[in-house]
DNA sequence: GGGCTGACCTACT
DNA sequence: CAGTAGGCCAGCC
C-alpha cells in the first residue's frame, strides 16, 4: 500500500507550494502566526516548516511573506535587523499597528478582518 | 551517518 | 509575567 502513496507523498518541494498558497491567501491588513498557517496548510505542528518555505520562496511569486509573524504576534527578526524593519514597513503600511513592538494577534487576523469591514474600526 | 541550527509552538513551572 | 522543556522537521556541515 505504500507504493499507491508513492506518487502523492509529499516531496520538501510540494510542502513549500501548499504553505505558499496559504500565505498568498492572507488579505492585506491581516497576519497570521507560523503555527495557524503551518495548520491551514494541512501540517499541523511543523510551524518551523514554514519558516522554512519563506525563505526558500521564489521572488517572482511576490509572496506577501511579511504577513506571517510568530504566535507572540512579534517579526521574528532581530529588531537592528533591515529585514525587521522591511516586514514593519509593509505591514503598517497595509494598516497593521504594533503596539509595543507586536501586533494584537485577535484584532488583525483574517477573522476578524471582515468584522471590521462591517463594523469599522472599533 | 550524526549533530547543530533555525523567519516556531505549546504547556508547564 | 518570564523562563524552561519537549516536540517538530528541513538544511547544512
Amino acid at each position: 500500500m505504500n507504493d499507491e502513496r508513492k506518487k502523492t507523498s509529499d516531496s520538501s518541494d510540494d510542502r513549500y507550494q501548499r504553505v505558499w498558497a496559504v500565505v498568498e491567501g492572507i488579505p492585506a491588513g491581516c497576519v497570521l502566526n507560523y503555527g495557524e498557517v503551518a495548520r491551514l496548510a494541512g501540517y499541523p505542528g511543523k510551524a518551523r516548516m514554514v519558516g522554512m518555505a519563506l525563505g526558500r520562496a521564489p521572488r517572482g511569486r511576490n509572496l506577501p511573506w511579511h504577513r506571517v509573524v510568530n504566535a507572540q504576534g512579534r517579526i521574528s527578526f532581530p529588531e537592528a535587523s533591515s529585514r525587521y524593519r522591511t516586514q514593519r514597513r509593509l505591514l503598517e503600511a497595509e494598516g497593521v499597528e504594533f503596539e509595543d513592538g507586536a501586533i494584537d494577534l485577535d484584532r488583525f487576523s483574517p477573522g476578524q478582518a471582515l468584522d471590521r469591514l462591517l463594523w469599522g474600526p472599533h
